[in-house]
DNA sequence: GGTCATCTGGACGGTGCGGTCAAGAACGCC
DNA sequence: GGCGTTCTTGACCGCACCGTCCAGATGACC
């Protein structure tokens, strides 16, 4: 496991705050030193783990969103119910995105500044499925896709608070599914 | 102001792990003894804040829906559009529910379990709302309003983490609007 | 006013934390 | 192998924090 990762899963798990340098150094195996030496500080390293995250979370969605007209659909409601699902895991550390969010954009900008540029690139990725969705009929033509994708996301990210305070799997999956339920279908 | 209000106003601006006992001291302007003396610690201080909020919460929510039939749905748009715009208002802190369960759930039972009923008073009374508009021809009565209510209690928390992030009113107004033009209407 | 019981405040002890820095290790060159 | 440069480590420092505790203050009673 490289120091990034292993960084990032100490974040994840116990948060900015909650998350010493020291246990920073017994997971990747430097030293505290070498830690400062390379990242800066613990901010630093912090922004570095979060900016990375972010970008892995974009290009995941948009891995799982991407494809053809004909099976758009069926991708968006997939990704909607596993993260339901991933939600409601006992396991499940809660997103970083959220987590960090959470804690530090109150009082730190530059992670206030990445989380809502995260936050417009999954949109973006669901809007590009919703018009694929459209142009393959499944949802109404007429439909603003981007509102549509702005909901969506508020869903996604509302999932994410109710599984944080131990929702159970089936309230999320139902949840989601009445979310694409809503979807303005293509009247055809 | 009241000890209590003095405390959770700390703790929401700062956090748990962020809001020392000293701050505490001098924003309530008790000694750290008596502190200890009346609430036995920080862990239990912070408990008695959230618990009180939680309750507080589920009033409010209660009084902005509870009313006639007739006006259940305006109560409703109003209650979700309201809550776009707080949210995304700079000096918004962000919700302590949210940000007491982003912090604390995962390793404090007591905040999980006290946010996870929070949310499914907030949710019954939603329902509530959306069973008066049912009665007032205002939504498909074939509809489950306890579905309903899941999401739209989603779209509210995820209005919180989008508002955290920094999004915009007419963002977050657009993504309330478009949560309510979702509802099934009653066709009448 | 004096005495006793109770309460209060903040100094203090012990611990944890972020960041620094010098001793030692590692590496490259001759 | 010796020398010089660079890198690494983790002990250490200064500070912050939580919780304790006792000297002093307060209040009730006679």
């Amino acid at each position: 496991m490289d120091v990034l990762t292993a960084a990032r899963d100490q974040f994840w798990t116990t948060g900015f705050a909650g998350t010493s340098m020291d246990a920073i150094a017994s997971a990747t195996g430097l030293g505290k030193g070498s830690l400062y030496g390379a990242f800066g500080g613990k901010r630093e390293l912090f922004h570095r783990v979060f900016d990375d995250h972010c970008s892995a979370a974009i290009c995941s969605v948009s891995r799982q969103l991407g494809g053809d007209d004909e099976q758009a659909f069926e991708r968006l409601a997939a990704y909607l119910l596993a993260h339901a699902t991933a939600c409601a895991e006992p396991s499940h550390r809660g997103c970083l995105l959220a987590k960090g969010t959470a804690e530090l954009a109150g009082h730190d900008e530059v992670v206030a500044a990445r989380s809502l540029e995260a936050l417009e690139g999954i949109q973006r990725a669901i809007a590009a499925d919703l018009e694929a969705c459209q142009r393959n009929g499944d949802i109404d033509p007429a439909a603003d896709a981007q509102q549509l994708a702005g909901l969506l996301l508020t869903v996604h990210r509302g999932l994410e608070a109710l599984g944080k305070a131990g929702a159970e799997e089936s309230t999320l999956r139902g949840i989601a599914e009445t979310a694409l339920a809503g979807l303005p279908r293509s009247s055809r």
